[in-house]
Order: C-alpha cells, then sequence, then structure tokens
DNA sequence: AGACGTGTTGACTTTAACGTAAAAAGGCGG
DNA sequence: CCGCCTTTTTACGTTAAAGTCAACACGTCT
C-alpha cells in the first residue's frame, strides 16, 4: 500500500496533465503536501482529484465543484451555517435531477435518430423499393 | 397560434441574451429567416435554442451541441455515412450514461451530507450532550 | 419632422480553464 | 562530479462563450 503518490502517478492514472493539477491547487481545490518542494498527494487528495473530474463531466466549474468539496468536509457546527448548507445541498440537487431529465431526454431522443437510421441500412440493404416519408420531426410544447 | 417569435420574446422566454442568441447564430446553431435585417425565428428554431440550452445544462460544448443537431436533421442516404452516424449515436450515449452514473454517486454522497447535517442539527436543538464522533469520511478505491 | 423603442452590426473586452515555453532546482545513475 | 530526468515556478498565450459598447437602421407614435 502506496502512502503517497507523485504528480505524474496522477496524471497518467486520469489522463490530465501536470498543469492541471497544479492549476486545481492554485484554486484551492487541492492541497497536496511537500517534500521540499516536491508535491506528494495522499490517498484523499487522489479521491478530491476524482471529484472534480467527476464535477467537470457533469458540466460544473472549477468553482462550482470546489464549493461541493467544501460541503463534504464542512463540520460548522453553528445553526445558521447548518441552515445554509442544506439550502445548497437542495440547490444542488435541484440542479442534478434536472440534468437527470435532461438526459433521459436525451436519450430518448437519439434512439428515436438511431431507429431512423437503422431503417434506412434496411432499405439500403435489400434494395431501395420506394422511399417510405416517415419523417418524424418532433415538434412538442 | 404565433408563426414567428422576435428575439426578446426568446430571450425574455429562455433567459438569455441577443448577444447569445445572435453567437449561436454566427456558430450555425440557428438560421432564422429575416424579414428585412430582422430576424424572425420559427417555431422549429425555438425548438433548436431548447436543444441548445439542453445541451449546455450537461456540459456539452457548442460544437458537439452542433453536431448532435445535425444528427437529427440527417437524412445523409448513403451506407458509409449511416455508419457514421450510428458509431456517433453510440458515442454520445455511453457518454450521456456516463454522466447518469456520475449524477446518481453525486446524489448519494449529497445524501450523506445531508444526513450529516441534520443530524447536528438534531443535537443543537434538543441541546448538545456529548458530541458523537460518528465522522464518515468516505474513503473507497 | 422629431423622438422612441427595438433591432442590427462590428469591434473590443472579459472569464474560465487550461497550454506552452523558459529557467532554475533537486535527485540519481554512472 | 557530470549529465539527465523530473519537478517547480513564473509568465505569457490561447480557446470557448459570451459581455460590453458604439453607431447606425427601421417602424411608429405624436
Amino acid at each position: 500500500m502506496q502512502r503517497y503518490f507523485t504528480i505524474t502517478q496522477l496524471t497518467q492514472e486520469f489522463d490530465i496533465t501536470t498543469r492541471t493539477l497544479r492549476f486545481y491547487e492554485a484554486q484551492g481545490l487541492v492541497s497536496p503536501t511537500r517534500r521540499g518542494r516536491q508535491r506528494l498527494y495522499t490517498p484523499g487528495d487522489r479521491t478530491r482529484i476524482k471529484l472534480i473530474l467527476r464535477g467537470k463531466r457533469l458540466g460544473f466549474s472549477l468553482n462550482e465543484i470546489k464549493e461541493m468539496i467544501e460541503m463534504y468536509g464542512s463540520a460548522p457546527g453553528e445553526a445558521g451555517q447548518l441552515r445554509l448548507l442544506l439550502d445548497r445541498i437542495a440547490a444542488r440537487r435541484a440542479e442534478l435531477l434536472e440534468k437527470q431529465r435532461d438526459i433521459e431526454l436525451t436519450l430518448v431522443e437519439l434512439d428515436d435518430v438511431e431507429a431512423g437510421a437503422k431503417a434506412r441500412m434496411a432499405v439500403l440493404e435489400t434494395g431501395p423499393g420506394k422511399t417510405s416519408g416517415a419523417d418524424a420531426a418532433s415538434e412538442k410544447s
């Protein structure tokens, strides 16, 4: 079990550049310890990086991701702070649910396009008889 | 039933600026017709705009969105083109499914954080007895 | 005709998220 | 000790996606 990761190990694992990791550090998203000048990433840092990349895949900005990560480590004690935290959680959850709906809609549409394409493929293979005019433009509210 | 939308109608409906719509037009994402110089958006243009915004919410770039929209309108006839189209559809679907998984993971984590916060709230309300050391840092592979 | 609101075009600026290049500092094998 | 490699720091460049600003073109209300 390896205690620390070097920067290049992580860049290879996640297919990113050193520039990216240093940039994330400059933005306060990770804070690797140092041996002299050299950065040493703990397994904890590594999971934070995974969280960052996941956030990016979902289209969140680095600032938003930073907020979310800070939620994770937060143990603010005070009641007002907790209320605020709960609000932020609710907001994020709403965004995520919207994204879920967006994805499902998009998947359905992709299915439609694929079905149409496959139908045309079939026609081409069996020899073009007569072009069927089934063109679903899908114009809803 | 209104035949056309003006640019400001759409900016108000979707909460974007005129600059944005003109930019999308410059990128070839929409092509409103003109009455003189003025842009007139059809219901079809309007749905395209909805598609664009949905794509943005999912973190796709305008170029990616353009590709996807072009898939929709595509009836390329030729077999090679259709193969290529099917490949692209498969690729997009894979991305979307990954995003789905990412979202589900994130939702679970949000649930965790929320549960922790609510627990601390409860302690604060009933009067702090003794701080329970149940701190789930969640360090998985 | 004058003023007003709305729309258009063009140019310049901004912001996020890195890329790229230069120079110096360790560490390490021969 | 020397050369080589990785890492670091600093600084400037780039790209996508708009924002901002200025000036001009319409239709129209009065």
